[in-house]
Parts: structure tokens; C-alpha cells; sequence
DNA sequence: AATCATTCGGGTAATTCGGGGG
DNA sequence: GCTGTCCGAATTACCCGAATGA
């Protein structure tokens, strides 16, 4: 139904993701590779990643403190 | 015919579409020199995309979204 | 007519891409 | 298996002054 989902999300580029991240673009390309986060290419072959998928990667996934395994 | 509900003719300016790739503007005027994006040429020589086209191109032919499953 | 922001151009650094080896 | 680094090639970003757009 409609909505197509037309995210309007700033994206980031490699190098902005991979500084929150604190590892290499490289990195962030090969994670792109491997579908692991989702991509948007410019016209020259360049990524861009959704700041907001971005932003939810970096949130703490489910901490499991409470003596963990 | 004259469906006059989304406006596919919709110019954006080259800042618009600079945003919207997270590039510079000055990255889409050379993509619009080599012919990778069609553009509309003021009288005073300023370059317009059309909009339809830009969200084509911005559409990622490769990764799924859509929070499916 | 005048002001401010943007977009012309052209040219030069910085970033990213791709593959490969540690 | 995952990441950081090296290479060459391509793409992109920022510099300027001048013109256009609103």
C-alpha cells in the first residue's frame, strides 16, 4: 500500500561511517559486500550508507550482561 | 492521461540533487557531462534534473529494503 | 539597480574503488 | 574468518573568479 518507503535519509560516506565505527573504509566496503548494511551508489561507483541503518548498527544490540553464557 | 496527481517533470537544481546523492554539486554537473543523468539547461546555461529521473537513479538496484520478514 | 546565494568554468588534492597478499 | 595495508586507476571534493538566478 503506497508508501514507498522514500527514505529521505542522510547519507554517510565511507569514510564517515567507518570513523563511527572506528575502522578502515575498507572495512565498511567489505560489510557492504557482504550485505551486511545496505548501500546507495553514486553515479561514479562510489557507496553512501543511510545514516539512520547506520545509527541503529551502532546502537548496543541486545546487551546481555547478566552472566552471558 | 494528464494524471495530475505526481508531477514527474519536476526540475531540481543541481544543489537538490548534490543533497540528495550526498556529493558535491559540482560531482552531478560531471555527471551530467558525461551523459550518466539528463539535464535542462537554463537560457543563462544552469543545468535542472528532473526529479523522476534522479529517484530512478537514486533507487538501489541491488539491495532489498522494505522491512520484509 | 543592487544584494546574496548558487552555478557556472577550470585545475589540483583527497577519497574511494577493485584486487591481491599478510 | 575478519581486518588493515599496498598498488594503480577512477571518482569526488575544495580552490579561485565570473556569471546567473531570485
Amino acid at each position: 500500500m503506497a508508501a514507498h518507503s522514500t527514505d529521505q535519509d542522510t547519507l554517510l560516506t565511507p569514510a564517515e561511517v567507518a570513523s563511527l565505527f572506528r575502522v578502515d573504509p575498507k572495512t565498511v566496503t567489505r560489510w557492504a559486500k557482504a550485505g551486511k548494511i545496505s548501500s546507495i551508489r553514486t553515479l561514479g561507483g562510489h557507496r553512501r550508507y543511510r545514516e539512520s541503518e547506520v545509527r541503529q548498527l551502532l546502537a548496543v544490540p541486545a546487551q546481555r550482561t547478566t552472566g552471558g553464557r
